[in-house]
DNA sequence: AAGGTTATCAACCGCCGGAAG
DNA sequence: TCTTCCGGCGGTTGATAACCT
């Protein structure tokens, strides 16, 4: 037998929580710290499910909290990161200090959806003068299933998705002892393979498929290509598609150092291109982000990557 | 001023993966 | 090994505020 059910929904209150609630809650986990949410309303004295005060405590009640008045470079963030994620709201809201996925959701529901969607070649700042009319078509990628077989623009093939995928396992790989190796080597057996782009992979609807490919180099070492991509969750924009596009001839920037140690090579040298890209997309999906100490420089360089993002896409 | 419509957003719902038993 | 539950997620709903006619 499992355990025992967290709470019966009789004699709960629904809701809006009233600020007594509030401050039992505030004060109960205060003391006791979070977690263990199915025991929570009983010794706190609450009358309510313990997934509701969860939800109360993340959106609104934890001291970190930030509270409207998203900034321009907030919303500008939001938009470029659900360009690449798509409806991750909580991965987006993990790049943003102080914002929670479901103010994030309902900003984006609000207000930037409509404005993306009336505006579809709107410049996002001041790095995008040349950006086209590509744009719209990732703009509405949420909703949206395409592809189109044109090539020229990665934006054109890729696969949109309608619900999202969730994707939390860390893949780590032995190196391969051939980097230039041909994909189809790597793959287990028995596989469904399909050609994809100028890959065969397996299925590309599973990511995992894409986080088991060996295949990318990083200068001297391997470990970083092979750990690639943990928890990217890319969902409504396919990454294999993303990466499997022309990146190299449209991206052009150096993502080479962190901590001192060179973590990848430029895209003109004699590795595969999307590398940098991948690394730095790895450091910022999979750091934990902790809320407190993502500092401005954080979030600039952040914001610049997604500008380089952003011309993956064809902007 | 009143009634209708639209916008906003807090809260709920249902699903999923992983852990507990 | 199987069943059940927890924690977390994205989608949706509904109350109410703001706006319009």
């Amino acid at each position: 037998m499992g355990r025992s059910p967290c709470c019966s929904k009789e004699g709960l209150n629904r809701g809006a929580w009233t600020a007594q609630e509030d401050n039992i809650l505030r004060e109960y986990i205060r003391t006791h710290g979070e977690g263990k949410w199915r025991d929570l309303p009983r010794k706190a004295g609450l009358k309510r499910c313990g997934k509701s005060c969860r939800l109360r405590w993340l959106n609104y009640l934890r001291p970190d909290i930030k509270r409207g008045n998203i900034s321009a470079e907030e919303e500008e963030l939001i938009i470029r990161l659900h360009k690449l994620l798509g409806n991750r709201w909580s991965l987006i809201a993990g790049r943003l200090p102080g914002r929670t996925d479901n103010e994030i959701k309902n900003y984006w529901n609000t207000n930037l959806g409509k404005k993306v969607q009336t505006a579809p070649t709107r410049k996002l700042s001041r790095h995008s003068d040349e950006r086209n009319s590509t744009t719209a078509q990732l703009n509405v990628a949420s909703n949206v299933t395409a592809s189109s077989p044109s090539s020229s623009k990665m934006a054109s093939h890729m696969i949109i998705r309608t619900k999202a995928f969730r994707f939390s396992k860390v893949h780590r790989l032995t190196p391969q002892p051939n980097k230039s190796e041909h994909l189809d080597t790597n793959l287990g057996e028995g596989q469904p393979i399909m050609e994809y782009g100028h890959h065969s992979v397996r299925d590309p609807m599973e990511y995992g498929a894409y986080e088991e490919r060996p295949s990318f180099t990083c200068g001297e070492d391997n470990d970083h290509a092979s750990d690639f991509l943990m928890n990217m969750n890319m969902g409504d924009i396919c990454l294999s598609d993303l990466l499997d596009s022309e990146f190299s001839d449209i991206c052009n920037f150096n993502y080479c150092e962190e901590n001192g140690n060179e973590l990848s090579r430029s895209p003109s040298s004699d590795g595969p291109a999307m590398l940098s890209g991948q690394v730095l997309l790895q450091d910022w999906t999979s750091n934990s982000c902790d809320q407190a100490n993502v500092s401005a420089p954080t979030l600039q360089s952040f914001s610049s990557f997604l500008h380089s993002a952003g011309e993956w896409l064809g902007e």
